[in-house]
DNA sequence: ATGCATATTGACCTAAGTGGTCAAATAAAT
DNA sequence: ATTTATTTGACCACTTAGGTCAATATGCAT
């Protein structure tokens, strides 16, 4: 991770991971300076000494995670592999990766990514913006869709799958809560999700032999 | 609609309504007393007026919620219907029309049944907890399961169909944000169900001929 | 019209929580 | 020993919370 690294002090590293937690939990409003030194285990005074006050903080945390994104995730999905299933493998063992590592920091920018960005500067705004929709290009982008069925509604399709596999992802961090995976195997979890995505390619995807 | 008959007075009615909907964007802690008032366009003194505090007032919309939903929801889904796609239709084609009609006590029982229900009075929280169930069983009791493709596990079949169905329902509850729909035809969106559900269909049930 | 009960209002109360400040204490570095 | 960098938590002004209540408006029976 690329993203908070010109943070030396251990403090201000407690009071960045506290933050993003109840900014994740609470979102911008609901969100408590109180609560965040709290979980920090530090004075109050200490986020006021290293931020100047509750959105800087805030937008500081965004501009680094984009960044982290920016240069860690885009550009290293492989776009040459044209089969869809391939393809959303490998998205979604990435970002299984990167959620087992920095859960904190996952959950910070689903945040940002749901809520309307209207009231952010639009340098920010115009980056998450981008990353919106070129989250979804990355998936979509340079597909065979012949291998689909072409008895089905493609679009319909890609549809229920997406809303599928929005379902298992929520299902899966609803069973993760409250547990310690800081030395986790996530291969159990990896195999449950190829069992899914095997029935979903057998549901979606042309019988072997018809093209 | 049984539940709420029993308000004859114009004023409680108006702050039932607009409870509903607070309690339902907000959720019990964060929905505010004062907003309530706003909302209803009455005076503060009403709300205590007619019920005794917060907590009363949010357990009448509960108990009476539950009353509508035991009286005219259960027992009107017909369990003789074999086929689970007729099964599926048949219930969501019967909640769409209570959304349409009663959005604010759609909406709030849909935020009841989401919400941890242990904090409630026991009563409360067994039915809702046998609602939660029973809503479930609805869906999949009685049901012709060899209609299914047998080269796919029929558990995680389901489960992806109800992710979905759980996908296209936001998406739909998302677009009708803000949309007044006092007179409003559901036809075109019935018309898109179908579509999804035929896609649905194809896709998970038999061949016709092999069985 | 008069009197009485029912409805209705909004200023007001206390308590809790908010983001933010700062003098004072502590720890580190020189 | 003295300066410098950290750290604390009591404290401030302000907002909002749930809840109360004296004062008033309304409807109705006589």
């Amino acid at each position: 991770m690329v993203a908070f690294n010109d943070i030396q002090e251990e403090t201000q590293k407690k009071i960045v991971s506290a933050a993003l937690e109840e900014f994740a939990e609470k979102g911008y409003d609901q969100a408590s300076t109180n609560r965040i030194v709290k979980r920090a285990g530090v004075g109050k005074g200490m986020l006021y000494y290293y931020f100047k006050n509750k959105k800087e903080l805030y937008l500081y945390l965004v501009e680094n995670s984009l960044e982290a994104i920016e240069h860690e995730y885009i550009n290293k999905i492989d776009l040459s592999e044209t089969d869809f299933f391939e393809r959303l493998q490998e998205i979604v063992e990435f970002k299984m990766k990167v959620y087992f590592k920095h859960s904190g920091f996952f959950n910070f920018m689903s945040q940002v990514l749901v809520m309307e960005s209207s009231h952010l500067p639009d340098n920010l705004a115009n980056r998450i913006d981008t990353l919106r929709t070129e989250g979804m290009g990355k998936l979509y982008q340079n597909v065979d869709y012949s291998r689909f069925r072409d008895d089905l509604d493609v679009e319909k399709t890609l549809q229920l799958i997406q809303w599928s596999l929005d379902g298992y992802a929520n299902s899966i961090i609803e069973r993760l809560k409250g547990i310690d995976f800081s030395q986790f195997e996530y291969e159990s979890y990896h195999e449950e999700f190829m069992e899914y995505l095997e029935v979903l390619k057998k549901a979606f995807y042309q019988k072997k032999g018809d093209e």
